[in-house]
DNA sequence: TCTATATACGATAATTTTAGTCGTATATAA
DNA sequence: TTATATACGACTAAAATTATCGTATATAGA
């Protein structure tokens, strides 16, 4: 329970490595998933997907791989994890209002509050805080 | 992702329920199961649960049913949900260190730091906050 | 004392989510 | 032309969560 997934957890170390990489090459999805022990199938996807949403840019071929593409210190752990696992909340109800197994749900407000904090908490932490 | 279960939803459900009844009668696992639309034998194990950890007090027999028998306000939501789910961390190596599988983790101790943000946070929120 | 109703609880089944794999296509450096 | 790298949809496997089953025990009330 309140976990983060494997894929944010992969996607985290893979984003460090790429920004500690020396300055003028890219670090290939191979060199990551040997590095840390992640299945590269699954890294490569985790890859493409930050690529799509402008986290970082592929360099196609051979000496190919990922650098960095955004300004980390812009980006907030909320949005990152929106952008990875998308809405984030620590109730379904928080996003998705066809909840009608629980016809009188007596924690909805309450809950709502402590989801408000936790989304707060992860607003202002900067992607860079992790990844630098 | 960073969702809190249903068995933790229907737990605090069962406690609002059960803190708001009418004084001096007890609230059965039946009258919550069914105003809520919660399955009853699971709920039932859930009260259980909390009678195993002192929250609430069980009656035996017709009529019976559960009352509450902690002080809420002193009883944090970090340690209800580790009453209920057990250990609470982003990622399991918080408490439990048999991690090889990533052999040379960069981005340990900046997730210790946001974990320990986020138990702070339910460390600071009582269970009462939302029971009450 | 008998019966209906309620909690107690281990074992198991079903479902959902997460994690990982496969196959194929495209790009490019050497 | 070949080896190596990203791109990506479909599929499978594993794990975690959610729910059910069966049986035992307690007790209020007829």
């Amino acid at each position: 329970m309140l976990k983060i997934t494997r894929k944010v957890e992969y996607a985290l170390i893979a984003l460090r490595h790429i920004q500690n990489n020396s300055s003028g090459t890219v670090a290939s999805t191979k060199e990551i998933a040997t590095t840390y022990g992640i299945p590269h199938q699954l890294l490569a996807k985790i890859l493409q997907q930050m690529g799509r949403e402008g986290l970082i840019s592929a360099v196609k071929g051979p000496n190919g791989g990922y650098k960095i593409s955004a300004n980390l210190n812009e980006i907030s752990l909320k949005d990152f994890f929106e952008k990875i696992e998308g809405p984030l909340g620590l109730m379904d109800c928080y996003f998705n209002s066809d909840c009608n197994q629980l016809k009188a749900c007596n924690i909805l407000t309450p809950i709502q509050r402590i989801n408000q904090n936790m989304r707060d908490l992860f607003s202002k932490t900067s992607l860079q805080e992790i990844t630098q």
